[in-house]
DNA sequence: ACCTGAACACCGTTCAAGT
DNA sequence: ACCTGAACACCGTTCAAGT
């Protein structure tokens, strides 16, 4: 984020540059509508140019899941285990949600890079710290990282609301499915916010105690 | 899965032969290699013939997807709740897992169908049995799904696997990260059953009582 | 009703050339 | 070292034409 030191940016073009100008592109037009092409253009500059600076669109798009991932604060020093992975969590999902368009690159990519490992570290840190042993914080990331990770999916459009896409009450009360009918009116609203808290509890709890 | 009742199959082309070899395409060649020309090559016919079963690719895309959710047996009819649960749930991941290079377009797509509201069906039904109440039943459901969710992207490997990609685990150790340092050995290597296994128990645990 | 093929407006990326 | 632009081998989809 910070601008880069040494040497300075001669160029129009740096990989930065590049990066913040796609994920403005996927901010805007979405996922789908990212080209090489499309991005030199925002960038008035040749579509060939980008390969300087970045190894080819899957690399850009790598690239531009750090930038999200980077966004991620630091827990407060003080908090206790518990607060911090918290905090961790509440601070994964705020970076998600400020670019729900994007999210996915995160949230379905396996990133290769050294700073994707940053996020694992803050989280690995104080569970070893609290006295977890390596194998049981490692299980215990896991099964919280899946949870997370299948939210995030969901409030970012990107998976199964239940009661599918845009679903209407009505479509949902004539399905014909006894059990669906039943519970249309839950079926067709999310309370995003209360299924996070909700989970979330459910799987900090279940880290008992080291 | 059924042949078409009614209508016998005319032309070389039908919806369902379309999916079944789009399914096959995805299989072998992977998401990023389906093509509507390829598609249409491999059944010997011109691309455009596909429209006319197939309302672009986006569609085929989601009948695939369909045709992946099809294949969830029923559970036992005889189980208890949890058991009824589980079943569903080992169900889920064993469709996913025998497709591992179409499971995203479960888990990652929205799907609009009827056909995608019958698993839903599947597991609201016997938890409303049981007597929950039905905000319950699809809050609890909602929890496990994102579970799901997420722990089935990682098998796929969709998801980050935690020590990313294909990490070693010299590199982990030499990450300059300690807590990721410490836990290396365990970061390199993921049990899936076991963290599948770990998890569900959880978020059952989690429904508690009717 | 279904199938065809030409055509349009796009893609990502290689390569040779410029500065 | 960085930028350019032509070229190649692809895309999804529209449309007019065939049967």
């Amino acid at each position: 984020m910070t601008t880069r030191r040494g040497r300075p940016p001669q160029g129009v073009l740096s990989r930065e540059r590049i990066l913040l100008a796609g994920l403005a592109l996927v901010d805007e037009e979405g996922l789908a509508a990212v080209s090489m092409r499309k991005l030199a253009a925002r960038l008035g500059v040749d579509p060939m140019s980008l390969y300087n600076h970045v190894d080819g669109k899957d690399a850009l798009l790598d690239g531009i899941a750090e930038v999200l991932l980077a966004a991620i604060p630091a827990p407060p020093a003080d908090a206790d285990l518990r607060g911090t992975m918290s905090a961790l969590a509440h601070g994964f999902r705020a970076a998600m949600l400020g670019h729900p368009r994007a999210a996915p690159l995160v949230l379905t990519r396996r990133l290769a890079s050294m700073t994707a490992l940053a996020p694992v570290e803050a989280v690995l840190a104080p569970l070893l710290a609290a006295g977890y042993p390596p194998d049981r914080a490692v299980h215990g990331l896991r099964a919280v990282l899946a949870f997370l990770i299948g939210t995030l999916m969901r409030e970012v459009e990107a998976a199964p609301t239940l009661g599918g896409s845009g679903r209407r009450l009505a479509d949902l009360s004539a399905s014909g499915l006894p059990a669906v009918a039943a519970a249309a009116p839950y079926l067709a609203v999310c309370d995003h916010e209360a299924e996070f808290e909700f989970g979330l509890r459910i799987m900090l709890d279940a880290l008992g105690e080291p």
